[in-house]
DNA sequence: TTCTCCAGGATTTTT
DNA sequence: TCCTGGAGAA
């Protein structure tokens, strides 16, 4: 994440002209591209040596005459590769003379190949970081990646590209972007963000949410663009009326997008390509630049994406991608598996190194997971062999209902801690949906396990983060209606939606940004159709910013955040209403102003040179806008893990248990009438058995509850077609479960059966103050049932309305 | 303009 | 089952 700060160094805001020139945004917010780097804010030295290294390209001038580099000799570092690495990994490493594609099953040390090549470019090729470009597919796997090559190396890699191709692409448009006119200001909108856009946009198109779901059209506007595919051509290549209107909708939502000065997760990928394809001047620099790109995850790339790698690659010719098709598991957002299958065609002289041996599994997961994956049609055969023993059969379990599901594996992980002392953070719980999740974590909760739950509700997208976000986004980006829109009238200033709405169409009529219309309007004698007193209170709004913009020189980035959030009277909000969640929501706006000061030293330390604070609050956005869901596990920590099996990509657990292993969940309903979508669930499922290392458990249940509807349900087909000699059947208990267990039934039984005996005989009323251990304080609310089972309800001050259990919840009277 | 209540839809996966 | 958003009243 760190090397994000970097693309800011040279980013400069200019206060006089501030709400100004929507369009050319370069006086305002004036960036230097990297083709013109003598504005570089770098000490003098670093600044010559990326100057000359862009113009005469020689490594070993660099390297003799400026790199602080120590490196040892290259030969000890080659002993260590060999070492470290088999023949073919050293192989993928060490082979510089073109295209290279690494095509191979789970765990065969793709990731590392990646890693090492880094490490061998810089070391014994003597290349400069700056001159390599790599592309991972969590931010977070490019963090663990710095810190690999990192240690391996124990050198400077500023300069390094390292990242997903979201944030690489917004670097490249935040230098260089206004030459295909693009404000380097721009918004980045999330789905959220998104949403409010398109509506917007149907509104203008008269078509109604109840005729098109907007998610919907979004969803074929995001597929159009995959194509690259503009509202033109889309509008041409219309089959029907549904379409063509569609094709109007996403025009407008187009023109809104760029009105707002925004650029959705899609468009950072094709307006990145059409620049490198449009502007070979801007092109050239970074293909010269890029003398080697490294891709991880290649089978989930899709169109746009194989195009900038392309172009980027179309100078050296030195691309490595490393991938394995049957662990695609993104086409459905577009990922295209031609990318890794016709690698060959695409680029010249590739040559293909496979590799063969899995380090991570036991024989018995490998063995199961790949004749589950050979059902699959038209794929790559690959071989994969360990030498490790064959270790434990797969687990396979059957239980009653969803609830015990929970109770079952969670009784597992706690009988692995305490039994074989299994620390949290070794094994992880996989399942198919989202919704999934909650009852793991009410059942750890209950227990005192501590747990991590990756995804579901990103931090940044609750809503009060956003709402600080859109505040801070406003005040980057004056002319950003979405957010304007969303926080205009919160904390409530009395600016309802007509006189909101007349605002935005009058700062679309006039060109200017939504920020200075609502500014200026005040003045505006002609505008008759927003009351003088609504004008002035959007005069007053707009004070605000002017006033923050004027902090900017002095407040550091925490304190800037601080002081929106209290000027605005957001927290006053939060503090006074009575809403049981507020609390928590203001916690929540603690940790994010954290976050920023966490941000603000490591952009300190990489930037020196003394930076105007909303350089680091604009970095901040965009760091904070491109983190995705993975990107929250955090070392170090001891926690069960919990996500979906797409989280799981890429990472590995020595104990594995997935839960919901049922016909219509996994595969799931969506997925059942199409031959390609159930491919692609079984590869899902394939990808997370590899994940386990030891031991691979498979729950599933007779029956769920969904939407508060119990439905029976049929084993998932992906069991049977595991052999059985990989496979033992587990029963919950000893005794056989019988065809019906009453959810209650089922966790009295399995409480007994663990460590019980800590609950009271003690009777809660609502309106009782208790103290739970990590909850904190709360009120009771309600109480159903009596005794240790009796469920209570309670408004904790930290987190909220909870029910729990009380002979698991330890709840105390005070 | 704001608040409250009710209906109806939702959850497949995410940068 | 829970949440959102729309409609209608204050
Ligand atoms: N040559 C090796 N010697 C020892 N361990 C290795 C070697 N190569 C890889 N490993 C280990 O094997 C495990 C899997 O490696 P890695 O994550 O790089 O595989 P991968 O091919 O990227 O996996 P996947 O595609 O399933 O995500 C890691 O724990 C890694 O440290």
């Amino acid at each position: 994440m760190a090397h994000m700060s970097l693309l800011y160094g040279t980013i400069c805001f200019s206060h006089d002209s501030w709400l100004e020139n929507r369009s050319k945004g370069s006086r305002w917010f004036g960036i230097d591209s990297i083709s013109n780097p003598s504005r570089y804010p770098f000490p003098l030295r670093r600044r010559v040596v990326e100057y000359l290294h862009d113009k005469i390209n020689t490594n070993e001038w660099i390297d003799q005459t400026f790199m602080n580099f120590q490196i040892e000799n290259a030969t000890p570092f080659l002993n260590r590769l060999e070492k470290e690495l088999n023949p073919p990994q050293f192989q993928a490493v060490t082979y510089t003379d073109g295209p290279l594609l690494v095509l191979a099953g789970a765990g065969s040390g793709k990731t590392r190949v990646i890693t090492y090549r880094i490490a061998y470019l810089i070391a014994v090729k003597r290349l400069a970081p700056w001159n390599i470009l790599a592309v991972t597919f969590t931010n977070k796997a490019a963090g663990e990646m710095k810190e690999r090559v990192d240690v391996i190396l124990r050198h400077s890699l500023r300069g390094l590209w390292l990242g997903t191709f979201h944030s690489l692409c917004a670097r490249i448009l935040r230098y260089d972007g206004k030459a295909i006119g693009i404000d380097p200001r721009f918004s980045i909108y999330d789905t959220t963000d998104q949403g409010a856009a398109i509506k917007r946009a149907m509104a203008v198109c008269n078509v109604s949410p109840k005729e098109a779901k907007p998610a919907a059209i979004l969803a074929m506007i995001s597929k159009a663009k995959n194509r690259l595919e503009w509202p033109e051509q889309f509008e041409e290549n219309a089959r029907d009326e549904y379409e063509v209107r569609a094709a109007r909708v996403y025009k407008t939502y187009q023109a809104i997008l760029r009105e707002n000065n925004a650029l959705d997760f899609d468009d950072l990928l094709i307006e990145a390509v059409r620049l490198l394809l449009h502007k070979p001047e801007v092109g050239e620099t970074y293909q010269k630049r890029f003398q080697h790109i490294l891709v991880d995850e290649y089978q989930d790339t899709n169109h746009p994406q194989y195009l900038f790698l392309r172009e980027l690659a179309k100078h050296h010719n030195r691309i490595c991608a490393v991938g394995d098709d049957d662990q695609s598991i993104y086409r459905w957002r577009g990922a295209d598996i031609r990318n890794i299958l016709e690698f060959e065609r695409d680029f010249s002289n590739v040559k293909i190194i496979r590799l063969e041996q899995n380090y991570r599994s036991t024989r018995n997961i490998l063995a199961a997971a790949g004749h589950l994956v050979q059902q699959n049609s038209g794929r790559h055969k690959k071989t994969l062999w360990t030498d490790k023993e064959d270790g434990e059969k797969l687990g396979i379990v059957r239980l009653p209902d969803e609830i015990s599901e929970a109770i079952w594996i969670l009784n597992e992980v706690s009988r692995l801690y305490t039994e074989k002392s299994t620390p949290y953070g070794r094994m992880a719980v996989f399942y198919r949906t989202n919704v999934q999740s909650r009852l793991f974590e009410e059942e750890c909760i209950k227990r005192g396990v501590p747990y991590r739950l990756i995804g579901n509700i990103a931090f940044y997208e609750r809503k009060e983060i956003k709402d600080v976000l859109a505040y801070c986004r406003l005040l980057i980006n004056p002319a950003d209606m979405v957010s304007f829109q969303r926080i205009v009238n919160l904390p409530k200033r009395k600016l309802g939606a007509k006189a909101v709405q007349c605002l935005m169409d009058y700062a679309s009529l006039m060109k200017l940004p939504i920020l200075k219309a609502a500014k200026t309007i005040r003045e505006e004698k002609h505008e008759a159709t927003i009351h003088p007193t609504t004008r002035e209170r959007f005069y007053l709004f707009s004070t605000l910013f002017q006033k923050w913009h004027s902090q900017t020189k002095t407040l550091s980035l925490p304190t800037l955040i601080e002081t929106i959030v209290n000027d605005c009277g957001y927290s006053a909000m939060l503090e006074e209403d009575n809403d049981p969640q507020s609390q928590a929501r203001l916690d929540n706006i603690h940790e994010f102003i954290t976050a920023a000061m966490q941000f603000e030293k490591r952009f300190d330390a990489e930037i020196p040179s003394p930076v105007d604070t909303i350089v680091k609050l604009a970095a901040f956005l965009e760091n904070v806008a491109l983190v995705s869901q993975i990107d929250q596990l955090q070392e170090g920590e001891d926690a069960l893990i919990l996500m979906t099996l797409h989280g799981a990509k890429g990472l590995e657990f020595p104990y594995v248990f997935i839960a919901g292993m049922e016909e219509g969940l996994f595969p799931h309903s969506k997925s059942l009438d199409s031959k390609e979508a159930i491919e692609e669930e079984r590869r899902l499922c394939y990808v997370g058995i590899t994940r386990g290392q030891m031991r691979v458990v498979l729950t599933h249940v007779e029956s769920r509850r969904l939407y508060g509807r119990s439905e029976w349900t049929r084993p998932s087909r992906f069991l049977q077609e595991i052999p059985d000699r990989f496979v033992e059947e587990l029963c919950w208990s000893d005794a056989k479960p019988s065809l019906y267990h009453p959810p209650g039934v089922m966790e009295a039984f399995v409480s007994f059966g663990g460590d019980s005996g800590d609950w009271r005989k003690e009777q809660f009323e609502p309106g009782d103050m208790v103290n739970h251990r990590s909850f904190g304080f709360g009120v009771v609310l309600g109480v159903e049932g009596e005794g240790g089972r009796a469920r209570v309800t309670v408004d904790f001050q930290e987190i909220g309305k909870k029910t729990v259990i009380q002979e698991f919840a330890k709840l105390t009277k005070v």
